[in-house]
DNA sequence: TTTTTTTTCGAACATTTGTTCTATTTTGTG
DNA sequence: CACAAAATAGAACAAATGTTCGAAAAAAAA
């Protein structure tokens, strides 16, 4: 392996690890090389190949470019109880990770029931991620709720002037959207356990 | 606010933004205080504390002892450029969470091109997680690696006492498993963006 | 107010750390 | 082999940084 490799292998390790970036001589002495100004030169290789930065005079500075990923977390409901709200706490089954530029504080997730929309690939127990600051529009998939008791999933499509929640699959029928018919949010993603 | 909150919130802040700690010096100008001695002091009381950690004598060595991970992250693999070995960094198009109970050091995802897993409801586009741990067995989705250049994603299956990855879309053709074509892991989750 | 405790300052010092320069060694190439 | 390029070493220096001490100031308690 080129030492260039392996200074930055452990650089990665070391911040991976140590949670700070290791400092010059450090460096030295994890890939065996005695002077500081050999490993200045492999670093400064290093930062014009685009690998790494660091900052001019400033220990430990050097940072990897990798893009760091922070994630954030939205509830997952379930089971709609009657007469609770939606996103109340009772319903909630669980949550998963959004990365951070992703997220907003609109999100939350739906665990499907059934395969009305499966020829959308979206299968019985899948979760979709629904945004609740975005209407769905025709031609979307969405989450409405239904007498507020039952929250689905489907797609809306307006046919000869009327509004439908229309399902992926022949087996189930267009419903037409009444006064008791809310539309949540638009679904944005979907995750699935296989 | 207390001297001693001002510090530990400054420095929280500048290790999110920087990613990494502030000098006693730095700390110093930032809250106002014209002392590095005096700075130490408030350290001292935040590790004793517990607030804090640092090691001795280390620049820019003070971390925060909350903990704030609960997600760990995968690559996500895009096109398999010639000749890379599949998990190579230059094949990685980004990263997507994990919750860490389901994490393993043998996850990764791939990003499937094509719609031969439609049926399955997997779609072009979709970020499939793969588990290398696990050895796709009969009926399983799997990834695998046809001629070490290219990964692709079918049910693993038997027929007349042949082995067959199988498309889940009838515009495509089964394929036999030759010796060119190597097992990856078993796909275990799927993600989407709508 | 007086006393005590907490907080701040200043300065000096010891390390750590980054930078730069030149010379030497190693490696690769014709 | 001869030459050039790449890599390493050594040393010296400058700057950044952590540490420690005693004294002064500020705040709190008695």
């Amino acid at each position: 392996m080129s030492k260039q490799l392996e200074i930055l292998e452990y650089i990665n390790e070391k911040i991976e690890i140590d949670g700070q970036a290791p400092s010059i001589r450090e460096i030295g002495a994890a890939v065996n090389l005695k002077s500081t100004s050999s490993v200045q030169y492999h670093l400064d290789n290093l930062v014009k190949k685009g690998l790494l930065s660091k900052k001019a005079n400033q220990s430990r500075s050097i940072s990897n470019n990798k893009k760091i990923f922070n994630f954030k977390s939205i509830p997952v409901i379930g089971e709609i109880s009657a007469g609770t709200p939606l996103l109340a706490e009772e319903n909630k089954i669980g949550e998963i990770p959004i990365v951070e530029e992703k997220y907003n504080k609109d999100l939350f997730a739906l665990k499907v029931n059934g395969d009305s929309m499966i020829e959308a690939g979206i299968h019985d127990g899948d979760i979709v991620v629904i945004d609740k600051n975005i209407e769905p529009k025709n031609g979307d998939i969405g989450a409405f709720m239904i007498n507020d008791t039952e929250a689905t999933v489907k797609y809306l499509d307006t046919i000869s002037g009327k509004k439908y929640l229309i399902p992926a699959n022949k087996n189930y029928q267009n419903f037409e959207i009444n006064e008791n018919t809310q539309p949540v949010g638009k679904v944005v993603s979907l995750f699935r356990d296989i």
